[in-house]
DNA sequence: TCTATATTATGACTGTTAGTCATTTTATTT
DNA sequence: AAATAAAATGACTAACAGTCATAATATAGA
């Protein structure tokens, strides 16, 4: 009796297509401007049938940054592979996280929705029930690796511990691309700096500070 | 004829009685789930009068958002106060903005909405119309004040020009701040860590890598 | 003081939109 | 072919931001 099975796929495949339809819709207009209308036109079916696959327009939303932890997630794990060791491992990481925001901005406004109040641990909670797990952790956990490895392997100081370094690196980072994003056009444009440069000196700036003497470039 | 100029002064205080009002309900209730004729109530007009004064329920939470930056900008000038150099003026200007974080939660949420996309930069001209004058980057100059004379004194390394170092640190800050303020319930706890705890670890870890070898700690 | 005019305030009304639900359409089973 | 189950629909509701004709109040002029 493959009809059920059947039916879950092409459930999913619905599912999945209301999201692409929701992301286009949301990235193009933004969250707030963009109608449940608009969505269910995007995705060429009636509002009403949205509803039989999500909760609320944020429970979509919020289905959206889900893929945009994915991405990031394998982001970070193909940035860790090449590296020499835990330094440089994490290095890669930061330089995977700059792409994300580069190359994902409207995932990466996302991740910023995600991690300010917006979501409650209930709809976070509602949202596993139909779709996809909670991938949120996942890649402040690859950072933390990295950390360890390189505080075994010497590269890194031992000074302050693998989570809570983590923790500082990701939102250090965090609020750099969201500052520098911000700021462009008000203050950076106006002195004569640009966004990259300050976000280059940035990792310049930890890279130096978190690794070892002999990590050190002279 | 004084009457003109107490009208002036009456339409002032109505103003600045709405914004209180609006304080009030937008700080419990969230600016969401808050509803102008909550804010009428609260203020004891209608709601038809709120739009005399203030164009959109955005407007008049900028105003709100415009008081937070000018506690903000008078705690970063007492902390300069009694500075003994400029990297000392710039950790005072730190424990400040942490102080800010921890005492007005409300408008340190309010300055990070600023922060975003949110605003258009016709409302904010908007805003300069009717109300106060846009201060939100009075603070940051404070900063970038203090590090040009903390590279003067030889206490702050001048490896980073002022205004990009005074961007980075701001940024960062705030990045950690926001962070460790969402994660706390979700990661911290659950790993036994505070929110405390990782803001000193940064403070100590910006300290160091700002400070000229002199300034160190052993 | 009384009337005309300008200022300030009001709340019923409008348009929009998230979310619902009785009904219809489509697919599956007997 | 009929009965049943699953999926889809779109008219409907409730809530709310913002408007505007009308009313209340204050000021100025006679």
């Amino acid at each position: 009796m493959g009809i059920t099975e059947r039916k879950q796929r092409e459930k999913e495949q619905r599912r999945e297509s209301i999201i692409d339809a929701a992301e286009t819709v949301f990235f193009s207009k933004g969250l707030e401007n963009a109608t449940m209308d608009d969505v269910a036109n995007a995705a060429e079916l009636s509002k009403g049938t949205l509803y039989l696959y999500f909760n609320s327009k944020e429970q979509i939303y919020l289905a959206i940054i889900m893929r945009g932890f994915a991405i990031l997630d394998q982001l970070f794990k193909e940035a860790s592979q090449n590296a020499i060791n835990g330094l440089d491992k994490v290095r890669a990481i930061g330089q995977a996280y700059l792409r994300f925001y580069d190359e994902y901005p409207n995932y990466f406004m996302g991740l910023l929705y995600y991690e300010s109040n917006k979501f409650t641990p209930e709809q976070i909670a509602e949202l596993q029930e139909v779709c996809d797990v909670d991938r949120s952790e996942h890649s402040l956990n690859q950072l933390v690796v990295a950390i360890e490895e390189g505080q075994n392997d010497g590269s890194i100081k031992q000074t302050i511990e693998p989570l809570k370094l983590a923790l500082l690196l990701w939102s250090m980072s965090t609020g750099v691309f969201q500052v520098s994003h911000c700021k462009e056009k008000l203050i950076l444009e106006r002195r004569g700096l640009s966004s990259e440069d300050v976000i280059t000196t940035f990792f310049e700036f930890i890279g130096q500070s978190i690794g070892t003497e002999t990590q050190r470039k002279p």
